[in-house]
DNA sequence: ATCACTTACGGGTGACGTAAAAATC
DNA sequence: GATTTTTACGTCACCCGTAAGTGAT
């Protein structure tokens, strides 16, 4: 059999036109590539190249093997990328979320279930979720609408109401309810990547300003030190105390402030999740 | 980069589910297929088995890197088995021909042509003599009819007349000429590949009988010692001298009975036949 | 003289074999 | 006890580098 080192320093001399260059390029002295030529032309017993006294140039035999050469090396590093990619695929957990709320509840226990696995998350628009669990770039998927189609596992997750964030001083502060027409027209603080809440919340509230911040704790700290209205939900005011300082928080009243969401995944993979799924 | 030697290993392991096994028939000692496949999983940096304590099987990272060492072999005997064949093409040039005349004359020039070439040639149908050109199994062919294509370059190379050969004591020893008619249901000894001669002198003479002989050997000396009749032609009567022994030869009078040669290559390949083609 | 290739020779890496240990059946 | 895998250790092959020689520019 051809080593592939052979292989590769064929390629080499084909590339660079004399042994001299091609040696060079290798980081290997000009006469072991002459050897390994020599070697090539024993194991396959053939003549692969034109010599004169002093040059050698590749004859249609070696031009021919240095095809399969280029298509060999090629499929080996292919092999070596693509190995690489499925071994870190199986040892990673890659969970898209249409919003950040789900995933502070999930992310843990994803992390519980799969502790030698990496868990990974990110936010995306539901249409990229579904995109992405079809190539297999997301592992599970959290969607606010439920996903029926045959080679797919869904499953009602949780919900999460959304809460207006204000100072005491604040006008609607004494109110038990809020509708998104109430507050239109103002500004708020907001986190960057809130998903899918944006599209709600800019289509309700057309005329309101947001001022979007891609810190969370930036969030925070401009709650803490500002009048400005911001957001919440039920699901952020257990998991984030912090939150709570110095603000009221008013659910909304609107049907759509209330999401449900659902957990998707590949159904020939879901039993690789079942330990988690069973969790919730 | 992965040596070949790795793939193999991984390959003969992935087919016989044990190192023991797998060494075995590699004709290696069992702890070299061990290192082999710890030294694979280093240089992947991945882990390709399960390990038990006496027991290792392939994961599914492992079973895709067997896949891979599938093709990539694959690949290598695919490129040595092309390789060596395309060197035998480079050094052999082959013939082939409607009818055994034309090489008689044909195959000496060529030979001499090209001294450092492998000679080789056939007698075949027209149209597998066709096939056989696009295919590049065959480099030069020659037809009775010529061959136009926007490929190909088709010239006329020599004609041959058909002679019937008998013994002085045969009714037809004293004609000039002689048709296919004449000789209808006669007993004929013939050579065996004649190639297109046969298909004509069946039509012609469709209630004769005709002793075919493998070797051209066999024909002369049946000639020789039987009153059978038997065929020649001006290209046999030249290059043959023994077939002149005891036998008369008439030519046959039918326009069928003289045939037209044309020589024919594909246009790519025509420079390097031009030396040949010049010398006839 | 410089460049390009080949041959000759010595060195070091690494692939292999043998031996032995550990674990399972 | 038989089988299988892993670790340890010594050996030898072979791939590489240096040096020297030949021929061409």
């Amino acid at each position: 059999m051809i080593e592939i080192y052979l292989l590769e320093h064929l390629l080499a001399f084909n590339e660079y036109g004399t042994l001299s260059a091609a040696a060079e390029h290798l980081n290997i002295a000009q006469p072991s590539l002459s050897r390994s030529m020599q070697k090539l032309e024993g194991i396959l017993n053939v003549t692969l190249f034109e010599r004169q006294k002093n040059r050698i140039i590749l004859n249609e035999t070696g031009k021919l093997a240095a095809e399969y050469a280029r298509r060999i090396l090629d499929m080996e590093s292919e092999m070596e990328r693509h190995i690489r990619a499925f071994d870190r695929s199986q040892h990673t957990l890659t969970i898209g979320s249409c919003a950040p709320g789900p995933l502070m509840v999930l992310l843990p226990k994803a992390a519980g279930s799969f502790s030698d696995m990496t868990v990974s998350s990110a936010i995306d628009t539901e249409d990229n979720l579904i995109k992405g669990l079809r190539n297999s770039e997301y592992n599970i998927i959290i969607l606010s609408k439920p996903l029926e189609h045959e080679d797919i596992y869904c499953k009602k997750y949780c919900t999460e109401q959304l809460y207006l964030s204000v100072t005491p001083f604040h006008p609607a502060a004494s109110y038990q309810k809020v509708s998104f027409a109430d507050m239109d027209g103002q500004n708020f603080i907001m986190y960057a990547h809130v998903g899918f809440w944006e599209d709600i919340v800019r289509e309700k509230m057309p005329h309101a300003k947001f001022f979007k911040q891609e810190d969370m704790e930036a969030v925070g700290e401009l709650a803490h030190f500002s009048d400005l209205p911001s957001f919440a939900s039920d699901i952020t005011l257990k998991t984030m105390e912090s939150r709570h300082n110095n603000r009221i928080h008013i659910p909304f009243s609107d049907s759509e402030s209330l999401a449900a969401y659902y957990l998707v995944c590949d159904l020939r993979s879901k039993t690789k999740f079942n330990s988690l799924f069973r969790a919730l």
